[in-house]
DNA sequence: AAGCTACCGGTTCGTAGCGC
DNA sequence: GCGCTACGAACCGGTAGCTT
């Protein structure tokens, strides 16, 4: 087979390039990869001539990748990064007792990191990976034992276990709620909203319409009305750190920010929350539910949402 | 199985260019 | 001039494939 024919370089080469373009050095490169310069050097050469364009403008005593080895790092470097996570996994000792769990930013950020000191107290000898992603992985492919996702009504997979229904309203910190009072600007029904600030999650392609503003308001029977000014943040986390530092009133996710009102440093307002047609699940990876760490998990989690309700 | 050969990937050593 | 850089030639050792 020559090398017109082949799809893949020598991959072997991959690690060089890769070593020097972090570096933007050959013998930096060489000397993480414990081999000489002028290995390097060629290894690069190499891959240069295989792939028919050059990856590295050579400069004097430095070095600079050109447009085309900045587009191929892009894709080299996660795809190194995925298989040196892969054989990590394999070769790391079978303790049995490492599990990886993929869950929301959200979720993660509000509602589980804060809580992991507990389940370590409960199982110590359980190791948990939080895989904090937006994105629907393949569990398999990425080692994951158990998933948690807030899953739209009849949409949960086979052999998902419910944990929590969602719920949203409107929350704003005590603080904030006092001295709005104080201020002649009470909290006492929707249409005060008018004179505060509303935090908003930025969301443009329209993701998570379920903690919008607008649709909380029209569920509620409200008209659209301006309010005194908007704050928007990219991670649902920021939104509800605003709300506590007392910088509008927020859209309340009442599992997310339980705890929050359970300690009285976020009020919830009007009284009402509005139930919605999503609930969050556990999932297991195939193979994972028979797993005693990943059941331990689980139902840590189920009795923590429980106990909190 | 043993020997030969070609190839590959590495090293050593030397060269050249440039900034300080 | 020194120190750092990249590059190239010559060479070495290991390995795979072929022949006997």
């Amino acid at each position: 087979m020559d090398k017109t024919s082949r799809s893949l370089p020598p991959l072997d080469l991959l690690p060089g390039f890769e070593a020097a373009a972090r570096h933007l050095s050959f013998t930096k490169a060489a000397e993480e990869l414990f081999l000489t310069q002028s290995a390097v050097s060629r290894q690069i050469l190499a891959l240069e001539e295989f792939l028919g364009v050059q990856l590295f403008e050579r400069r004097h005593r430095a070095l600079a990748l050109t447009e085309a080895g900045q587009a191929y790092l892009r894709t080299v470097a996660p795809v190194l990064d995925h298989v040196r996570e892969a054989t990590r996994r394999l070769r790391e000792p079978r303790t049995g007792h490492v599990l990886t769990v993929t869950t929301t930013l959200s979720f993660a950020a509000t509602w589980l990191v804060p809580r992991l000191a507990r389940f370590r107290k409960e199982h110590p000898r359980v190791d948990v990976r939080i895989a904090a992603s937006g994105d629907v992985l393949d569990m398999a492919r990425e080692g994951i034992d158990v998933a948690i996702r807030d899953i739209p009504q009849g949409h949960e997979p086979a052999g998902s276990i419910p944990l929590a229904g969602e719920h949203v309203a409107p929350i704003c910190s005590a603080e904030y709620f006092e001295e709005a009072r104080a201020a002649k600007r009470p909290l006492a029904k929707p249409e005060d909203l008018r004179h505060h600030v509303l935090i908003h999650v930025h969301d443009p392609t329209g993701k998570w319409p379920w903690i919008a503003w607008e649709t909380w308001m029209e569920s509620s029977g409200l008209e659209p009305f301006t309010t005194a000014g908007t704050l928007t943040f990219g991670q649902y986390d920021q939104v509800v750190q605003a709300a506590l530092l007392g910088q509008g009133i927020a859209m309340g996710r009442m599992t997310l920010v339980s705890d929050h009102v359970r300690r009285k440093q976020l009020v919830v307002l009007f009284g009402k929350r509005q139930r919605l047609a999503r609930a969050y699940h556990a999932i297991y990876a195939p193979g994972a539910a028979a797993r005693p760490e990943a059941q331990q998990f689980v139902s840590w989690v189920r009795a923590e949402i429980a106990s909190r309700e």
